[in-house]
DNA sequence: CTTGCAAGTTAGAATGATTATTACTATGGT
DNA sequence: ACCATAGTAATAATCATTCTAACTTGCAAG
């Protein structure tokens, strides 16, 4: 069944990259079928390692222009998640962030309201528990992603050129 | 009021400085006043360029290194939330993740239950707008932060040394 | 108040990921 | 099959972060 799953998926991605009026070449090919059956979400690095012994004169660009263009075209999602870098955030009161996708701006949001602090709601964690047993989880972080209202003008603006 | 609010945020974190058995010298006395008064989230190349003035003889690194020791006392958090960097993902069917702070493994993890998808709460959203008037929320995602059962057991294990 | 030493700092080099550049090549429509 | 365009390869450039080795300082005991 998960053969199938990721099958679908790759003939999905695939479709969309024509949709989307991109070249398919090979590389894209062997790019799109990587990450499409892939769970652990990849970096360009082991993407390119791992395609590597298939497509010898592959450059390492090419995989980061493959996957830029994925996303753009709403096709992937690039994250960054890993520890220990980009920002510092004295705050230590859980909370919440709202990340700007333009301006990369980052507020604070308390964590009022009904659901409380920094703890799963049941539902979450059993969700959590589904997918990865023996997962222990210590907080949980929400990113509100959007565009901050400088942003919002800013794009009108240059829109209506 | 604000002054008073970031005031008392500097005097508690240089207590914890203390308090972990850090010596309090000028440079980090200068970079935890800087951060603990600055809702920003700067980056480490920000506080740098703002310190260098006061400090012109101060290092990169000593920046880094003093952000390292706090976090590690406790007394701020290391996030990445910026955009476009690290990690790809296929699936595109709103989801959360799971992240192991100690591998960095990450797992889909599926948005089922009563909460629904990747739209936030009306308490969430409400909040948001009232710190960040404007803001408009395209998605939300979750990120529950903890240890995968792997990892769970290498560190009992070595603990128990 | 002085002294000693561990912890901290400095400057710069090393590392590693990502992006930009430029000339060459292959794709897909006609 | 041909051509214009989009994509690729190779390499250089950039940026953040970490490492190294020598020097300096905070601070606690004498």
């Amino acid at each position: 069944m998960r053969q199938t799953e990721s099958f679908e998926r790759v003939e999905q991605m695939l479709a969309g990259v024509r949709a989307a009026g991109l070249k398919l070449t090979p590389q894209r090919m062997a790019i799109v079928k990587e990450l499409a059956s892939d769970e652990s979400h990849p970096t360009a690095q082991e993407l390119f390692e791992r395609l590597r012994p298939g497509l010898p004169t592959m450059s390492f660009a090419t995989v980061y222009n493959t996957l830029d263009a994925l996303s753009a075209a709403g096709l992937c999602a690039a994250m960054s998640l890993s520890p220990g870098s980009g920002r510092f955030d004295p705050n230590m009161i859980p909370h919440h962030h709202a990340v700007c996708d333009s301006c990369g701006a980052v507020r604070d949001v308390p964590s009022v309201g009904v659901h409380g602090e920094g703890i799963a709601e049941p539902s979450a964690a059993e969700a959590v528990a589904q997918v990865a047993p023996g997962f222990e989880v210590r907080s949980v972080e929400r990113i509100f992603r959007g565009v901050c209202a400088a942003c919002a003008t800013r794009q009108s603006r240059s829109k209506s050129v």
